[in-house]
DNA sequence: TTTCTGTGTGATACCATTATAACCTCTTTT
DNA sequence: AAAAGAGGTTATAATGGTATCACACAGAAA
């Protein structure tokens, strides 16, 4: 589920933000100054955050080139009306969007939804692998075992292509459910297991040049020889 | 590096095609007005300029002349759909090529690409695939299927032109909806598999070559085999 | 060896995702 | 105005990926 930092100090906007949002099936965490705000960015680590420009103790500015250091969380300003020259700036510091004051609802989530789905195609690593007789292809979904198409489930592919980009790497079970599964991810560790289990099924016996190997009391790796 | 002029005062529109045309190694320089337009064009001397014509200050006409005045750097106009003097107009007064919005991502960079390889307008691309017993004719709109006609509406056309044009390429909904509906929609992704679902009905059993496959939990892709 | 703890495996049920059908709305045609 | 078609939405059914459990098994330590 994506989440949602709202950032407003009016009680009664952010209670309606909130509300709307949530409706929508977005996790929503409200900050009221922008001390909180930036706090509660680093906390929850949303997927977006509407950031209003008038704030007590620091305001939207200051927030968003904190935001901007660490990442690029995209950022929709709240604005009030009349406040053309924010904009700008506010859009040349670094902000994916602006909606003014007052908006409707249908207009603010329109817009986030562009923003988050704009913010996808740039998430997506979508590359390919090749490994003596395997093959991991993640623009066309596909994995190839001996030029054979292998039916692989998603989960699956991103797992044995997250190991297989770092070959030899050891990744423990919760480094593998933060990076593959995502940091919102609050499963059982023996999930990995299972996974890793469906992929040898797959890949057993295929080639000597490379393994999946289990590290003991550390995690897995994805082992090349040679 | 070529450099490109975005003058487009719609924030969504421009912050998307900055990013497109990034993402294909140019760089971009927004302006958001006529005025600043012109300022940032003297300022950066870009290789090329689109220009939106409704502009607030000085309207894209304004700035094409001035630009005209200096040079014949080439200019693609983006237009609303439906200015059809408009486009005519724009032309008449030295653009190079025009643009209807909502366009396509794929067909902004194929002509920004054309203009700056030959300096000429891209012709309409061949805009016709054939695969095996299919063939999609987006010049004539005709889908035919063994050789005989089958009525097919524009939207189902175009997703299945869009899909076919990069063979075994998933596309999750998302990116279906801004590359085939266009960056101004914000409608459901379950329109996406209702389309799909009426381009099967009428494409089932043809050919074993390709077919519109499902990647669970990803999206679509036009697959083709051999 | 025994014991302890971590890991592999099969079975199962849940639930998110997708397919399908039916329904609206809007536009064009007759 | 009625009919027909396109495009989009919603409701419901079907699908199948995934998480979790339980237990067997294996490696480490004593």
């Amino acid at each position: 589920m994506k989440r949602i930092l709202v950032v407003e100090d009016d009680r009664n906007i952010s209670q309606l933000l909130q509300m709307y949002l949530k409706k929508e099936g977005y996790e929503v965490t409200p900050a009221y100054d922008g001390g909180e705000a930036y706090r509660l960015f680093e906390e929850t680590e949303p997927n977006l955050v509407l950031l209003d420009i008038m704030l007590p103790v620091m305001d939207g500015y200051g927030v968003l080139s904190l935001i901007r250091e660490k990442g690029d969380t995209p950022v929709i300003l709240l604005t009030a009306k009349g406040e053309t020259e924010d904009k700008v700036g506010g859009l040349r510091k670094g902000a994916d969007d602006y909606i003014t004051k007052p908006f409707e609802m249908r207009e603010v989530i329109a817009r986030v939804e562009a923003v988050l789905r704009r913010g996808q195609p740039a998430t997506k690593p979508a590359r390919k692998l090749t490994f003596d007789k395997l093959s991991i292809d993640m623009e066309s979904m596909v994995l190839e075992v001996n030029g054979e198409k292998v039916p692989t489930p998603l989960k699956e592919m991103e797992l044995l292509y997250h190991l297989a980009s770092a070959p030899n790497k050891v990744f423990t079970r919760n480094q593998l459910l933060d990076e593959v599964w995502g940091i919102s991810y609050f499963g059982d560790s023996r999930t990995v297991d299972v996974h890793v289990k469906r992929l040898r099924e797959k890949l057993e016996g295929i080639s000597d040049q490379w393994s999946l190997e289990t590290v003991w009391r550390v995690g897995y790796k994805f082992e090349v020889r040679g």
